[in-house]
DNA sequence: GCCGTTTTCGGCCCGACTGTTTTCAGTCG
């Protein structure tokens, strides 16, 4: 998509400007604008000017510069404010800890022209005595250099959120804490993560802090004050723990958890109403008087408004949907009946369907299916035709036995190069649920990867296509598909997309799930279990539902048992209609 | 550059920590 284009340039025009010293709420426009094409799951090239400008943050001028760039692939003044900058300046940028004042500092008076010459300098000592800089400016600046070539910025959610639980129940043992909580965009799911917030209350901060600082993981301490540090940990990741009076926990948490943007717009909306939030409480403009704060139901219900779920708050639309009273009751964890992605040690899993049961029943689970890889997965052991009618036959055995709970036959069937399922139908149509997948010919065109998928919706006894994109967080992007094609045909043919809830997956993303959700598609959020522990994965996908707004109703593992096996039935005959 | 049931012009969130500073600018989130 040409989304990501527009917003690289944006973002660079931002950063040109910054160095610039240009009006920084120009700058922020344009970062606005960028994130908020970046974020939007429709190719701005197929939108009208009257349709731009209904994406918050674009307004007449970036329309017209969008419409122009995609007729021209030139957007205005970006060529010129290049010149105006000295090449390659804006890349100074990306060392923690400078910024614009900084870069238009080193290269007026030094010519630094990218980070290799930077971290010469500052490494002969030549930077100090330019004015505002010494020695530990210049320590700072190789540290920063440092971090950068550390290598990835952001690390997957999947990753952090452990070492961050770890984390908190050390600070319990260690540090004179309360309330300790997780916020920033941990708390809000983000699909990856920069860096662990966590929030407390204290009676001590001086020596809980000293306490934080002295954890055995912690490698580095970047800033250190009685109510915030910062430290760098083993794992690379940076920690920032911040401590608060009790009766400023819940602004502290609102205002730690984020997103910036959705912040932004609260403290806007607040100073409309003569109120003023900050990370203490909010407080009436007039007096400075103190009208809430200790919960973060606070924030929301003094400025007129339900409580928004951090999940929901990146500037998406959710505060517009919070003054119209049309939130979404969102998807809770306990409304999953069960999983609709497991593999057993027949394929490339670890356990027994005995097991996989136990596992199911003990999360209060009603159904699983077994979805084993199928033949063209040899690498996984994939099941040909004579081993997945074995299992259907074990299946139907183990049934029999069990009360409350379900096994449903399945396969996750490989769609293969030339557009074709790895099993025959004689074969899928004695299964009660298919999954679909890509597992290989990644480098096909977007037009042949399209294809693919729109098949396999097409066949009549898919149930679902599994982790549509096949990326993997931070080792694999995406291959290129049409995704909002592929959404088109599974809801003319009645078939559910998944939330792969694996967390290197995430697949779709929170946005697509956004998209599906509006365009009427049932979505099925599963685990792909190879492991017991992996059903725990649940929550991960629940959590990119929630962040794609998604309610009980648009997920079709919160059905009961009767009411899936219909749902699976009808997806069938519908989809048998569209046989191409 | 965006945006408007108080504005089509004049606003635009707010505070902590650091380093180099005699009172604050720069950076970050």
């Amino acid at each position: 998509m040409v989304n990501q284009e527009i917003a690289r340039i944006f973002n660079e025009i931002a950063d040109l400007l910054e160095i610039k010293g240009d009006n920084p709420f120009r700058i922020r426009a344009y970062r606005r604008a960028a994130q908020n094409i970046d974020g939007l799951p429709k190719d701005v090239a197929h939108l009208s000017e009257k349709e731009l400008i209904e994406i918050p943050g674009i307004g007449q001028d970036l329309a017209g510069k969008i419409e122009r760039y995609i007729s021209t692939g030139k957007i205005e003044g970006y060529e010129d404010l290049k010149k105006e900058v000295p090449e390659g300046l804006a890349v100074l940028l990306t060392v923690p800890g400078l910024g614009p004042k900084t870069a238009q500092l080193l290269s007026s008076k030094l010519h630094i022209k990218d980070i290799a010459e930077l971290e010469a300098l500052a490494r002969e000592h030549r930077l100090s005595g330019l004015p505002g800089i010494k020695d530990k400016t210049e320590e700072n600046i190789l540290k920063g250099i440092e971090m950068i070539k550390r290598g990835k910025e952001r690390l997957p959610l999947g990753r952090v959120l452990p070492v961050a639980n770890e984390l908190l129940s050390l600070l319990r043992e260690k540090a004179p804490l309360q309330g300790l909580a997780l916020a920033g965009s941990l708390r809000r799911w983000k699909e990856t993560i920069k860096d662990i917030d966590i929030l407390a209350t204290s009676g001590e901060p001086e020596k809980a802090m000293n306490a934080f600082v002295h954890l055995p993981m912690v490698k580095d301490v970047l800033m250190k004050g009685p109510t915030k540090s910062s430290v760098l940990i083993t794992e690379g990741i940076q920690v920032d723990l911040r401590v608060v009076e009790r009766e400023s926990f819940g602004a502290a948490l609102a205002y730690f958890t984020g997103s910036k943007e959705h912040n932004i717009r609260l403290r806007e909306m607040a100073v409309k109403a003569g109120l003023k939030i900050n990370e203490y409480g909010i407080f009436r403009e007039s007096d400075n008087k103190r009208l809430g704060g200790e919960k973060e139901e606070d924030v929301y219900r003094l400025l007129g408004l339900p409580y928004i779920p951090p999940e929901l708050r990146e500037d998406r639309g959710e505060i517009e949907a919070a003054l119209k009273g049309t939130l979404p009751r969102l998807l809770e964890i306990e409304d999953i009946m069960g999983d609709l992605h497991v593999h057993t040690k027949r394929s490339d899993g670890s356990h027994s369907l005995d097991e996989l049961i136990k596992a199911a029943r003990d999360r209060g689970y009603k159904y699983i299916a077994v979805t084993d890889h199928t033949k063209g997965l040899g690498i996984a052991r994939g099941l040909n035709e004579e081993k997945i009618l074995e299992e259907i036959e074990e299946i139907k055995a183990v049934n029999k036995k069990l009360r409350g709970f379900r096994l449903l036959t399945g396969a996750e069937v490989d769609i293969r190069s030339d557009y074709t399922l790895d099993l025959p139908d004689e074969v899928l149509k004695q299964l009660d649920f298919v999954a679909a997948s890509v597992h290989s010919g990644f480098r096909q065109s977007r037009e042949q990867i399209t294809k693919r998928l729109v098949s396999a919706i097409r066949n009549p006894f898919v149930s679902v296509i599994a982790h549509p994109t096949g990326r993997l967080i931070g080792e694999r992007d995406a291959y290129e598909v049409d995704l909002e094609g592929v959404f088109r045909e599974a809801k003319d043919a009645g078939k559910a997309i998944e939330i792969n809830a694996y967390p290197l997956r995430l697949d779709i993303n929170d946005v697509y799930a956004k998209k599906a959700k509006e365009m009427g598609i049932p979505i099925a959020i599963s685990t792909d279990t190879h492991v017991l522990n992996q059903f725990d994965f649940m929550e991960y996908g629940v959590s990119i539902g929630r962040r794609g707004w998604l309610e009980k109703s648009d997920v079709i593992n919160t059905m009961g048992t009767e009411n899936l096996l219909k749902w699976l039935k009808k997806a069938r005959s519908a989809g048998g209609h569209r046989r191409s």
